[in-house]
DNA sequence: CGACTCACTTGCATTATGAAAGTTAATTTG
DNA sequence: CAAATTAACTTTCATAATGCAAGTGAGTCG
């Protein structure tokens, strides 16, 4: 894309995928959960051109999804390693691997998910925190601070999906 | 990108992304949801480029997100509809625009969720099936399908996020 | 001194996207 | 019945993103 900005929209999906919109960015929060930190880990592991992996690795520290720190200071090395921001997206991306393993694995699942103490497999699913209920019939509605484009949008298209 | 693709990958995350990797698919998707059927209604709520359009609700269609339905035989009218495999995906969309309400609407939300029946306000996260219990400490292990390279990839990042 | 490592940068070719205009079939308007 | 309109594109051209390969520079190791 032309570097096409979604910040100006008040869409809070448009403003999060600003941040982790594209699949390279994704496979770096996944590798840097991983444990993955150096610039040629990454590299490697993702098979990305350097060249690519240098602008990724920079608009991720420029959006807060990633750290650059300096771990060693003769010869200056740096490490790139998630920022809270970036935890906090970490569910996210698991259920969206949950998904990705309910429809795109026919030959059975080559990654599991399991408690980290006690080994017991997990499944991720999204519930409403109060209810603890799965989300069906969800309807998107203005908030406080929606605009008028916002609002006109919502009369519109006033529907349940 | 250059038509990469990562269908090739084990990674369950990476099928996905085949899917969903790139955010216009998401925005689509989005108003895909909230009852957008048409290529001009897309095409007005998005702004994108007709062409780009084009490619993208194709691509959508091919992987199964989308379906191509003639609504009017003369003149002939198509409509781009939701499948199941996208419907499935919905809730990690909202836990996504759940994560961009907390971190990026700083002038308040100008989006919310409710419940479609009674209104109450909805607030998604991603929890363990069984458990009902939030995903803290997930470690990633291989399945029983995972191949040599995979088996030893999760070898060597031995580690919980 | 030369080889090596990390973290890039540069150059060139290919692909994706944007913007704007044109196309086609059918329907509505005057 | 000609003219305008609508839906759903296609085409063209310029720009931006990415891949690939090679090179760079600072510092360390032997």
């Amino acid at each position: 894309m032309k570097h096409k900005t979604f910040e100006n929209m008040q869409c809070p999906l448009a403003r999060g995928l600003e941040r982790v919109g594209d699949w390279w960015n994704i496979l770096i929060l996944r590798d840097a959960f991983y444990g993955l930190k150096r610039f040629d880990e990454f590299q490697e592991s993702l098979g990305i051109a350097t060249s690519t992996l240098t602008r990724r690795l920079d608009d991720m520290v420029a959006s807060g999804m990633l750290e650059r720190r300096l771990y060693c200071e003769r010869p200056p090395r740096h490490e790139y390693v998630v920022t809270d921001l970036a935890r906090d997206f970490r569910p996210v991306m698991l259920a969206m691997l949950a998904w990705g393993n309910r429809h795109f694995a026919p030959e059975g699942r080559s990654v599991e998910l399991t408690d980290a103490d006690t080994g017991v497999a997990l499944d991720p699913i999204v519930v409403d925190r109060t209810t603890g209920r799965p989300l069906t019939r969800v309807k998107v509605v203005a908030g406080p601070a929606a605009g008028d484009a916002l609002r006109r949008r919502f009369a519109r298209m006033d529907r349940v999906a």
